[in-house]
DNA sequence: CCTTTCACG
DNA sequence: CGTGCAAGG
């Protein structure tokens, strides 16, 4: 990611060659995501019958007191998923532990490294099976994986690594990428998947706001980018760019230094990912780039299933 | 100090015997002290030329933040002593660089731990010489003593070591007691002292709320109350318990767990220590324990040099 | 309880 | 910039 040590050179001489419009004193630098109405219904008609939110939280407790459990109960998902939640189960607060609807809570946190990682899957119905990571040692320490499996399909709630600054964890990230893509192979090879989380990657140029100043970045490097590539190439399809494929601005995570949000300067870095036959099932995909309460913003996929 | 781990008990079958007030719902444990009026002038009448304030910052920048530069504005003393700046030189906000009336300003900071301990002294008029630590290695590292020499005495801002919790830093902080006597001896020597700051001692039962239960307790320490009986037996003057020697309640100091501070549950760890020969001078010593900004309140003593 | 630094993002 | 942590008090 971007460290963007300097102030508000957003409209320089940077990156973006682009004509800056004449007339706005600062004019945003990408223009504001506007979701659009949803979509309750399949192109065939059938409404959703499945609405799965994830959100990186960016520690959960802080999350909390910012209001972001209310949010969630006006949103009313019947699965979502947390990531970031640098949380141990233990510690899980219990204004979330008694959060209307979502009585079936899962939680994964790294071991031995409390406030790092860590990911949470919360449901209203309550799953047939639940496994934690992807059985791999190296990375399920971590905390990164939840799956529920439902009726129809599998949940996968997952908190990809960041290759770091100076992408001095891209090796490792670029493991977990291989392994988490097998994982993802076995399980759609039983049930039809949907994925959803912080996949710490930006797939193309239109992902991200300045992708040309980010070659190097943490989360827009080729090898992560093509790690992107191989899972839609496996099967899987990225819910939200397969419905809008011009989209343009529509980002879920924002730096906090800077004030890049208020600017949109972001990145699209949590998908709803599905099977490809899970695609007639597809209703919408949203991204509520307005709700505050983390670094990223949480986004919401409806599925008839 | 003590942990005070549970909730409120501060009225209980504890070290306290004294049969609780039956009318008030929660019983003060130690009554609240009234700073009684200012003495202006000495007892032979000679107005006070010199103002003195001191203070336990508790982290200047957070202290800065809080408003405590404005009341100093106020109390308008002539010269400042702060401790627990927890603040590198440069460090230092220019809100207080720029602070009107003391101009002339010295720091002093840990080496090689940030964020640790550290002491200011602000004047108003230039110091004669201003040294740094007591000439000892093992505690000028730390950064606790700043002395200025100014026409008619020398002022010593100190933060003597705490002796931990379970007194892990004892040994070294007895050294430091033995240390700081021979130096304040040798200026003592020299000019008459006004000793200000934090010195991490409770003398009597009377200068804190739960004798008997902090026995044991960092700052309470048989070996620390005779420190400071050698320092009053080798030619100095707590000022504040001279002229108030009856004074209860009377504390600077209140840690934060528990809401002690409402309580009134105290320490007197601040003091201002004089040579016996500026008695005469000696007009007051204030104990401003309505001021926040810290977990210690300011005092300030008064004198006619 | 509260401040500082730290690792991480 | 902001989280949760550790050390210190």
């Amino acid at each position: 990611m971007p460290k963007r040590g300097k102030k508000k050179e957003e409209n320089g001489s940077g990156d973006e060659a682009g004509p800056a419009p004449a007339k706005a004193p600062k004019a945003s630098p990408a223009p504001l995501y506007e979701d659009p109405p949803t979509r309750e219904a399949t192109p065939d008609g059938r409404r959703w019958t499945l609405k799965v939110t994830s959100w990186n939280v960016d520690g959960l407790r802080a999350w909390l007191k910012k209001g972001g459990a209310k949010w969630v109960q006006e949103e009313a998902p019947d699965v979502l998923c947390l990531q970031e939640t640098k949380c141990a189960a233990s510690a899980v607060p219990a204004e979330l532990r008694e959060l209307p609807g979502l009585p079936h809570q899962f939680w994964s946190s790294a071991k031995d490294r409390p406030g790092y990682s860590g990911v949470g899957l919360l449901a209203k119905t309550e799953p047939l099976d639940v496994t934690y990571g992807i059985g791999d040692p190296e990375h399920d320490v971590d905390g990164r994986v939840l799956t529920a499996e439902f009726p129809s399909l599998f949940v996968v709630c997952a908190y990809v690594p960041n290759a770091g600054r100076g992408l001095v964890r891209l090796e490792p990230r670029l493991r977990f990428d291989a392994a988490f893509l097998r994982f993802l192979q076995r399980l759609d090879a039983r049930k039809p998947v949907l994925l959803c989380g912080d996949l710490n990657v930006a797939h193309a140029e239109i992902d991200l706001c300045h992708p040309r100043a980010n070659r190097a970045s943490a989360g827009f490097t080729p090898q992560e980018r093509e790690g992107f590539s191989k899972l839609l190439d496996s099967g899987f399809v990225d819910s939200f760019r397969h419905l809008y494929p011009e989209a343009r601005g529509a980002f879920t995570f924002w730096t906090y230094l800077g004030g890049a949000r208020a600017l949109n300067v972001g990145w699209r870095l949590d998908y709803a990912v599905v099977s490809r036959r899970l695609l007639g099932a597809l209703c919408d995909c949203k991204i509520r780039s307005a709700v505050q309460g983390s670094d990223h913003c949480p986004i919401t996929a409806l599925l008839a299933v």
